[in-house]
DNA sequence: CTGAAAGCGCTTACAG
DNA sequence: CTGAAAGCGCTTACAG
């Protein structure tokens, strides 16, 4: 330790930078300024040995294929960091043997614990230390997510105060909870007399060849004003077809979709979405973790997942194609801040 | 070290694992099946105050706005853990300032290195361990990055052997060297005769409003036939007001972008893209981390950056519109495999 | 071929 | 209020 040499003490500096023991206020702030006058910055290892906790969390996210990735990973690094945690990430990209391989590689590291965002139909292990799933609240074991369903019944409940009748769902695969869930959330608020049709892309490759064109334009003629897709990502594929086919939108259909990606708000026209609290959706998970960290340190019996029920944090809905196709909207839509590239 | 307690030595266990001393076979596997029957995993705390290095990089990047973020760091992960190198993230969303104090998180964190993406503008300075910086060749100290230079040449020869002979490049910021380098290749290759205009959307959008239209229609009566952005985002963008605007494309207008993001062949029609192989640029910054990692380790010379000469990776047209505004086409144009959901 | 010893830099009781 | 001592779990020379 620098600071000893340079002074009179030996590890009383450790208790001085600590705050712990009772030192004499000058020695604190003499020892203060030696440490940063010299730049001193404690070895993470040593204490990472000495107290059994590395302060350092990881997360395994799956594919990359899921672009709401980024404002997943930057609101759990954010939320680790204010607690003073760092993040180690690990894609579990490709299959569920590499996601298996990623949390090993993330216990090798000493991690105090996991946020996991699990590939589909994955169930996870007990891992030796503490665990928060996040995923939908129909998974087992999932720690915290965002209310799929009730996101699912905004959309819809949006569309049918526009004078919508006549719905396609679009979503990509039945496999997913997440996906299930907000379609399951917009059938459940279908008008009374109205139709509602489910598109799954995957299904529909698998038939008509990969990225072959989801032949809207058939829907439209056939009587449907409304796309309603599990994802920006479905949705802009959707209104580009659309649009392509010289449908108008939001004039002749509406689109709407999930997640409120980066680019949503900057097309034209921008797209109705669903966004998820990330922010809270990661304090959440962070805060279940630390906790079971500390009972971990305590007492050493709270092993293995985090928390039995679900949290279940509340979607909002982002309107930004209020006009009706039947009729002209009658009470006006919340309408965020934009988002500028 | 629990092996020690069950079998008969010491730490031979460790010369045993690390293949390290001469210890007879039979042992070595004796050692080695009470390790994982005992599912032993090493304390990467007490190796890394012993040997000095944690075996972990840090990974600085700039806002995620960039939806280049998720591709870039898969990569970057993929590589380092390839390499047996752990990756800690710190998002320096917000300002420079925020950049500062990510890369100290690193540092206190004893990462053996970092890979920084930087924010505009940035001058990175000595960090006291190896540093690989990717960005622009234009951008001094860069260690690694895409050619966007030669990326712009791409996409405007093939725009122009399509027929193209008016233009409109489109960039966000005219103070971002990439978009520079983007936007000066393109404009290096503008066919004899033709002509391209640039329009900044940041200082459009200063000067008309967040998120006000671009007016390409306008645009296209004044004769532009091809609109080329420095990132798929922006494409995206024009594609959208376009159609909306009830121009057909690639009929009227041909529309292409940078980065083939995740999105980019799925859309209606498709845009034609140039990505940068992020496999080969991540692999690079490791590699010449590691280089310098090791350096250090044997004399304590070569600290600071990485390299003086920033290494370029050309870049790979992806062309999807190859429908000519005014020629047909006459030669066969790559295309790539395409990108599922 | 294998074991005993020292030490990486901290923190945490415990004496002074 | 402050210091001396032990020990976290490894690895690395160095003896046997």
């Amino acid at each position: 330790m620098i600071a000893t040499a340079l002074n009179v003490s030996a590890a009383t500096v450790s208790n001085a930078l600590a705050g712990k023991g009772r030192i004499s206020a000058e020695l604190i702030d003499r020892i203060r300024a030696k440490a940063d006058e010299l730049g001193y910055v404690p070895s993470s290892a040593a204490r990472a040995l000495r107290t059994g906790h590395t302060r350092v969390l990881g997360l395994v996210l799956p594919d990359i294929s899921n672009p709401l990735f980024p404002q997943i990973a930057q609101a759990i690094e954010y939320a680790a960091s204010a607690s003073g945690y760092g993040v180690l990430i690990a894609d579990s990209r490709g299959s569920v043997a590499m996601q298996t391989e990623a949390i090993n590689r993330l216990i090798e590291r000493d991690v105090d614990g996991i946020v996991i965002i699990p590939r589909l139909g994955t169930r996870i292990v007990d891992i030796g230390r503490p665990l928060a799933v996040i995923d939908s609240p129909s998974t087992p074991n999932s720690t915290v997510s965002a209310d799929h369903w009730q996101g699912g019944q905004l959309v819809m409940e949006h569309l049918a105060a526009l004078g919508h009748q006549n719905f396609v769902l679009i979503g990509n695969n039945p496999a997913s909870n997440v996906q299930n869930d907000r379609i399951g959330g917009m059938k459940s608020r279908v008008p009374a007399g109205g139709k509602a049709e489910i598109l799954w892309i995957e299904q529909h490759e698998q038939a008509h060849g990969k990225a072959s064109p989801l032949r809207l334009a058939e829907k439209v003629e056939r009587g449907a004003t409304a796309f309603a897709a599990v994802s920006d990502l479905h949705a802009l594929r959707a209104l580009t077809e659309l649009q392509n086919a010289g449908i108008a939108v939001p004039g002749r259909a509406s689109v709407a979709g999930f997640d409120d990606l980066a680019w949503s708000a900057m097309i034209t026209p921008a797209l109705t979405s669903v966004r998820m609290d990330v922010a809270t959706i990661a304090r959440i998970a962070i805060d279940a973790l630390l906790c079971a960290i500390e009972a971990d340190t305590a007492a050493d019996a709270t092993r293995g997942v985090v928390s039995a029920e679900t949290t279940s944090v509340p979607m909002t809905l982002v309107a930004r194609q209020t006009t009706g196709v039947l009729t002209a909207p009658t009470h006006p839509e919340k309408t965020p801040a934009g988002e500028p590239a």
